[in-house]
DNA sequence: AAATTCTCCAACCGCATTTTC
DNA sequence: CGAAAATGCGGTTGGAGAATT
């Protein structure tokens, strides 16, 4: 005999969930709170497994769930990170505030998948590519900022909800990082000088807004539109470039002599202990959102 | 306009891991 | 400490809608 089914299957609904089941779990989790899914659907009244409604509360109902409308600045982190963990999709959407593992996924093999493969090959027959193991990354972001503009590419299907928020910043953390001691904040400084400064003084943030040079804007439309105060630092670890940091061994001596693997084997030097307490860390926690930087730079500093 | 093919994504499945007893 | 239950995760599938013929 084979394993169990996790639930009885008779009587029980599949497929599409209905909009009175939908608000039926969500004003049973409202009540009670998420958890107990195997007990759930009986006491919520539901025709469902247990396996199912958490899955329906977590990529679909949660009130912080962010759907659609991928931003080109995720979509770069997604395929950074996804280079970085592999297809551990739990672990990159914890990196993407308000993204799910399922979403992420199908974005991955719809999209990404394809782009990253094709820019491999793309790569692949250029021969003057000088950092042939960033290929993947660089080829991902020249696909952005390259490509002729995709017109609104990113198709609103019909269920999905377009985020329109505004976003405000906290103050910037960079250079003057507040709550910071002097010398902590230029150790960290230093730190972030070499991997996204780049970016950063470009960056300007104009009364909690963030602003870019003129020539970024229109590329930046979406990351402003789109992004909540979580997704601050979504931008901060993206112009962090990753690519960057491998080269930093090879390249920046005066700062961090191992700083991270300058290799196409990340996985290697990063435990998957380490990458838990990063990547469960106060990114999820759009209050300490300013910290998440900070946050990511603590991980890279564990490896070292 | 109809048929066919393609694309996307919500949901399912089964295994792995963690928690509880 | 081991077994069972609960939960988490990633791969896969099926169906709806879009695009093409």
């Amino acid at each position: 005999m084979g394993r169990s089914p996790c639930c009885s299957k008779e009587g029980l609904n599949r497929g599409a969930w209905t909009a009175h089941e939908d608000k039926i779990l969500r004003e049973y989790i409202r009540v009670h709170g998420e958890g107990r899914w195997r007990n759930l659907p009986k006491r919520a009244g539901l025709k469902r497994c247990g396996k199912s409604c958490r899955l329906r509360w977590l990529n679909y109902l949660r009130p912080d769930i962010k759907r659609g409308n991928i931003s080109p600045d995720e979509e770069e982190l997604i395929i950074r990170l996804h280079k970085l963990l592999g297809n551990r999709w739990s672990l990159i959407a914890g990196r993407l505030p308000g993204r799910t593992d399922n979403e992420i996924k199908n974005y991955w093999n719809t999209n990404l998948g394809k782009k990253v493969k094709d820019g491999h090959q793309t790569t692949a027959n250029n021969t003057q590519n000088p950092m042939p193991h960033l290929a993947p990354i660089h080829m991902a972001t020249s696909s952005i900022s390259l490509s002729p503009p995709k017109l609104d590419s990113r198709v609103v299907r019909t269920k999905a909800t377009k985020c329109s928020k505004v976003l405000f910043l906290n103050p910037p953390p960079h250079p003057s990082m507040p709550n910071k001691s002097k010398t902590e904040a230029e150790a960290e400084a230093r730190l972030v000088d070499g991997v996204i400064s780049n970016q950063m003084e470009h960056t300007t943030y104009d009364n909690g807004f963030l602003s870019f040079p003129d020539e970024e804007k229109e590329l930046s439309t979406d990351f402003l539109i789109d992004f909540n105060v979580g997704d601050v630092c979504l931008s901060d670890l993206l112009n962090s470039d990753f690519s960057n940091t491998y080269n930093f061994s090879c390249t920046n001596v005066n700062h961090h002599e191992q700083l991270s693997p300058c290799s196409d084997q990340p996985d290697a030097m990063f435990s998957d202990e380490v990458l838990k307490d990063w990547t469960h860390s106060n990114f999820a926690d759009e209050a300490n959102a300013s910290n998440n930087l900070h946050s990511f730079i603590s991980f890279e500093s564990t490896e070292e």
